[in-house]
DNA sequence: TATATTTGCAACCAAAAGGTTTCATAAATG
DNA sequence: CATTTATGAAACCTTTTGGTTGCAAATATA
C-alpha cells in the first residue's frame, strides 16, 4: 500500500483531523465526536497519519493524543513551489505575503 | 465522484505527466510513451488532471496538446501555508529561499 | 472487585480507483 | 478512396479505500 504524504492529504477527512489537532492535541475519542463516521474509521485515518509522520500519538493513561508534525508537508511544499514560477503573479506578491503572516504571527502572539 | 487538487495531485503518475507538460506542451501519444501503461490509462488520468483545472486540452489536427495550468495550485499552497509556522526553520528562511529562486529564474534567462 | 471508558484491531462490505482490451470516429496520407 | 494515426470512450476486471460492527485488552472508577 502506498503511503506517502500527498495521498494521505487527498482524503478532506484526514485534512480536517490535521486541522483540529494543530493547536491543542485531542485524543481519539475528542476527534471523533467532530465527525460523523465511526471511531474505527478515524482511527484509520489516524494510522495513515501516522504512517507518513504527520501525526503522533502519545499516551497518557488509558487515552491516546494525537498531535500534528507538520515538517512532513515540506514535501508537498517543494512540490509545488517548483511550479510557482507558472502562476506569477501570486509569486511576485509572496514578499508582501509573508511579511503580513509575520506580522499576524506578532499580533497573536501579543493577544495572549 | 470526488475530484478536488488534493486529490488529483495524489497520484505520482498524474505528479509526473504534470511535471512532463510543465515546459513544453506535448500531445497524448508522447506523453504516454514515458509511461509503461496503456494510453486509456494516461488518458483517464489526463481527464482527471483537466476536469479539476490543472490541465488544458488544445486540439491541432488530429492531435491535442496538453498544457499545465497551475493556478490551481495555489489551493494546495494555501493550505501548507497555514501550518508553516509549526515547522518554524523553514518559514524563517523563506526570505532567503525567495531570494534564490529569483536569482535562479533570472540566470535562468541569461542562458537561452 | 465489578463496571465504565478508551482504545486496537480483525472481519467484512460497497464503492472508487487504476488498469486493460476493444471498438468507433476524425484527420492526415499514400 | 483506402489506410494509417491520434484520440474518445465503453465494458470489464482487480485492488485499494473508506466505512461498518463486534470483540478483546488495558486503564480508570464506583
Amino acid at each position: 500500500m502506498r503511503r506517502d504524504v500527498f495521498q494521505a492529504i487527498a482524503d478532506p477527512t484526514r485534512r480536517e483531523i490535521l486541522g483540529m489537532i494543530a493547536h491543542k492535541s485531542l485524543n481519539i475519542n475528542a476527534v471523533t465526536e467532530q465527525f460523523d463516521v465511526s471511531r474505527a474509521a478515524i482511527y484509520k485515518h489516524m494510522k495513515i497519519l501516522t504512517e507518513c509522520g504527520l501525526l503522533e500519538i502519545k499516551q497518557q493513561g488509558r487515552e491516546r493524543f494525537c498531535e500534528g508534525k507538520f515538517e512532513r508537508l515540506n514535501e508537498v511544499s517543494d512540490w509545488v513551489a517548483q511550479y510557482r514560477e507558472f502562476w506569477e503573479a501570486r509569486f511576485d506578491s509572496l514578499e508582501i505575503y509573508l511579511e503580513k503572516l509575520q506580522k499576524e504571527k506578532k499580533d497573536g502572539k501579543r493577544k495572549k
